[in-house]
DNA sequence: TATTTTTCTGCAATCGATTGCATATTGAAA
DNA sequence: TTTCAATATGCAATCGATTGCAGAAAAATA
């Protein structure tokens, strides 16, 4: 009798084996056990016979059963998972903010979901939708270049999810916020090219509805106005944030009359390697006639001849920071406090590109 | 007495507002029909009367529900999500299979989970097992340098999971895999150097319990093979896929006696960047006195001095082909049929580091 | 007009894991 | 020895969405 019960059960795993997943119902019934014991067995939780316990575990390994966090998840209400969503991650800053949060939140036991935006609307609307309705405990988020409008990350905050901003953030949402001090990157950098002996510098900034792009037009200002030298509107080129864009903007700022002799791709790296690209099918020197500054510390800055000075966000660090701050902010239900923000320092790296004093 | 009991509903969706999301009950509570009508108006499934699903679906908009996934795909049994694990998100050949597979998953509604196992095994199996506890429809997979076992895979197999794997895959499983001919492509790439009149090339390969590195190594046997070049294992160094670490090996063979004239970096172009950083660094000219030779054709290949020839793998291409081959699958219950191995062909793309002849 | 088919809704069960609490047993303390 | 506390287990409900099916009503057909 035992024995042919002990048959059917085998054939009814082998058939379960291809058509279904072991539950913890299967390994009670083996056990005769009821499924509770079993669950509180597997997750350490309340009491639990020692022998049972371990009988439980080894048994869940022999049937290879694995938790379904879906169940899980809904009975629990928590999922231990962080979402994030980030316009591209074949971008260094991205992937490496992401590698910093990945550093922090894999030690603490939380999953992380990865959504890219592809820098439109429409995307970054259907990723943190999707990231609501999986339960997600906190969306992280840099928003897109096409994204003028918040009210997905309002939505976010209103079903009670936590939601940080790193980087490009928007400023009207009262929400944590991970950033750089971009202003004062760019005025240094600025600066740094004043003291360099250029006269006459270019900006090549991003979408003014973006505050990253922004600040960093605002240090460019601060710079200018400290040194004395006159904004000429004409060397300030919008929508340069890709290195095809940034060659465009750069022939045109090249053949005015009155050049300039040093370009600020404050939009990023891939900008200021098209503004390099240009200068030498121009035949134009640098650094000794165009100094050429960019931003992100991209891998290529400094395999370029000459190497491409830049400012170095510590987008690692960045990432750390968001993670910290989310573990930071967990017990913390006071939610008439003014939420905080965390400034990561940035640093001008200064490379070839702008070295004509030397 | 209706306008108290719609008094009451105010303020207990309000109190619902802050400390716990909508669900269908409420929706049905609110329009006085069961949520089993709420569902089939919001799914548009089965039988409901036009103006009640309308009704439904506008109180959903104004109440801000959002469906809880956890909950339909366990009830149904179904995710709709695909799960990718690769080594690396900020490779470039990885973050555009990603690209191209969320091309074509996007236009079906499928959502993507990227995890990254950093090159580690253990890291990879973490990955893999978090996707199998979400209830993930497929994992798309190429894996990492560390993987030395491959029973988290057949495991993934086992839970009736579809498995994928690209690029770099375990030969012993048979699933549906999407691959490059590497060993074309490098015997092609080995022909091309022998050809512009290097005689003594090297090949900086990669850990052979990799499929890829293995048919690169093959593909630099053939081509020396057919032009009658003997092998010297002193020129074939292992482990050599960071641009640490192919610089390191070039140092050691640029200084045998008997130097190479040649360096074909069979990992990645960053192994090739550490050869051309190296051969700089001892003004060792490129491509008259040494040809490089890379792999992949990373984004700053075109932009060294001089440029670096490589191989063009087609990543986007490979990563719409991963999709494609998972939805022409999907009603293939056929499972003694042998799982398919699509070939997304390599391109040779000649530059400067291997111009001799020109 | 009677019969058949279609449309519609609600009930109850399902999915798989978790957990509050009742009950029984064992061990410790008074 | 009696009382109290700790241990252990099982029952039933929960989480939120989906769906099979029964029964009723409306529409179509004979």
């Amino acid at each position: 009798m035992q024995s042919i019960a002990e048959k059917y059960f085998c054939i009814f795993t082998k058939v379960m084996k291809q058509k279904k997943r072991v539950t913890i119902y299967d390994i009670a019934q083996k056990l005769n056990v009821t499924a509770s014991t079993v669950s509180r067995a597997l997750s350490n939780n309340g009491y639990v016979n020692e022998a049972t316990r371990l009988l439980v575990q080894k048994t869940a390994a022999e049937l290879n059963y694995k938790r379904n966090t879906l169940a899980s998840n809904l009975r629990k209400g928590e999922s231990k998972t962080i979402g994030v969503v980030v316009p591209r991650i074949n971008q260094n800053f991205f992937a490496n903010v992401i590698a910093g949060i990945e550093d922090s939140t894999y030690q603490k036991g939380y999953n992380l979901v990865i959504c890219q935006s592809d820098e439109q609307y429409k995307k970054e609307v259907k990723c943190v939708n999707t990231l609501i309705n999986q339960h997600v405990d906190c969306i992280v988020i840099s928003v897109s270049v096409d994204s003028l409008n918040y009210d997905h990350l309002q939505n976010v905050i209103d079903q009670g999810i936590q939601l940080i901003q790193f980087d490009r953030v928007a400023d009207e949402l009262q929400t944590l916020k991970v950033i750089n001090d971009n202003e004062q990157a760019s005025f240094e950098a600025v600066c740094h090219m004043l003291e360099q002996g250029y006269k006459k510098i270019a900006l090549l900034e991003g979408p003014q509805n973006l505050n990253i792009f922004r600040q960093r037009k605002n240090g460019y200002l601060r710079a200018l106005k400290k040194f004395g030298v006159p904004v000429n509107s004409a060397y300030v080129v919008e929508n340069a944030w890709t290195k095809e864009l940034g060659a465009a903007a750069t022939k045109k700022l090249l053949n005015l009359p009155d050049a300039p002799d040093a370009i600020f791709a404050s939009t990023s790296d891939f900008s200021a390697l098209g503004v390099l690209e240009v200068a030498n099918g121009m035949q134009i020197k640098v650094p000794s006639q165009l100094g050429i500054c960019g931003y992100s510390n991209e891998a290529f800055t400094e395999i370029t001849s000459p190497s491409i000075t830049t400012i170095d966000q510590f987008s690692m660090d960045m990432g750390r920071a968001v993670a910290n701050l989310y573990f930071d902010e967990l017990g913390n239900t006071n939610t008439s406090e003014i939420p905080k923000t965390i400034d990561i320092k940035p640093a001008l790296i200064i490379r070839g590109s702008t070295s004509r004093k030397s």
